[in-house]
DNA sequence: TAAACAATTAAACAATCGTTTAATTGTTAT
DNA sequence: ATAACAATTAAACGATTGTTTAATTGTTTA
């Protein structure tokens, strides 16, 4: 246990070994860095219910293709999303992990504390 | 319902209402902001388990005291950590809330899922 | 009061981020 | 092949972010 400046007289042995792995916390970090952007929070969201394509997010989104190509991309580098082509169109949805359930079931339970009884709808009526 | 630019025959009406709420996918995002910086959810989770003065906190850290107040005082304005001054010192740890307990079981989660059994020792041997 | 210590604030800086516009790649249909 | 459409990439831009250094505010003690 390294000794810290002031003793407080807490801290029982086992919890200092915790602060001491950055590398792991950098690691989560980057997870939940790609929701510090609401769009993004938003097409996740959006790609957890159905899959969709493009040109029919950027209408959803109100916002351009490259702008969402952009956002796709960073979800799909961090394995939140996959895409598959057809033809000429990509089709996008959220992945099939334990991570993006998580995730998912996060932004659920946020919501609901937020916002009790309100905000995303479809998944209260289940 | 908007009509979308494609048609591929999906998205039960029901979910349609949902992809319109900008907002609140703004708002959520404002949480997960806080811990998009590896030294904040470090910080954080740190003080879901002890409480600290700020010059332990920049040791157990390794980091500048302006930096750590820097970080305190976005955690506290997002209403994740409460300050309690005493003497010269103040001591920070995680405010009690439902949003809270909620963040700090989705470190737990995802940390577990990333890291079987392992990163965050101290919880796991409860 | 003055000195010492804890914490915050301010100013400055490089680095990162999200969006736009324009150009490019991939695929299908004519 | 050419034209049309979907998607991505590249370059540029303003805005935001995290850290540092220096100055300032609070509090205690000598």
């Amino acid at each position: 246990m390294t000794k810290l400046p002031h003793d407080h007289g807490e801290h029982p042995e086992d919890i200092i070994p915790l602060f001491e792995n950055g590398e792991h916390f950098l690691m989560l970090s980057e997870l939940f860095r790609q929701f510090s952007d609401g769009n993004r929070i938003r097409l996740f969201w959006i790609l957890c219910h159905c899959e969709e394509c493009v040109i029919n997010l950027s209408a959803m989104m109100n916002m351009s293709s490259p702008a969402i190509s952009h956002h796709l991309k960073q979800l799909k580098s961090a394995g939140l999303i996959t895409g598959r082509r057809n033809g000429k169109e990509v089709y996008y949805r959220a992945a099939d992990t334990p991570v993006v359930k998580a995730l998912h079931d996060a932004i659920r339970e946020l919501s609901e504390l937020s916002c009790p009884g309100g905000c995303l709808i479809p998944e209260e009526k289940k």
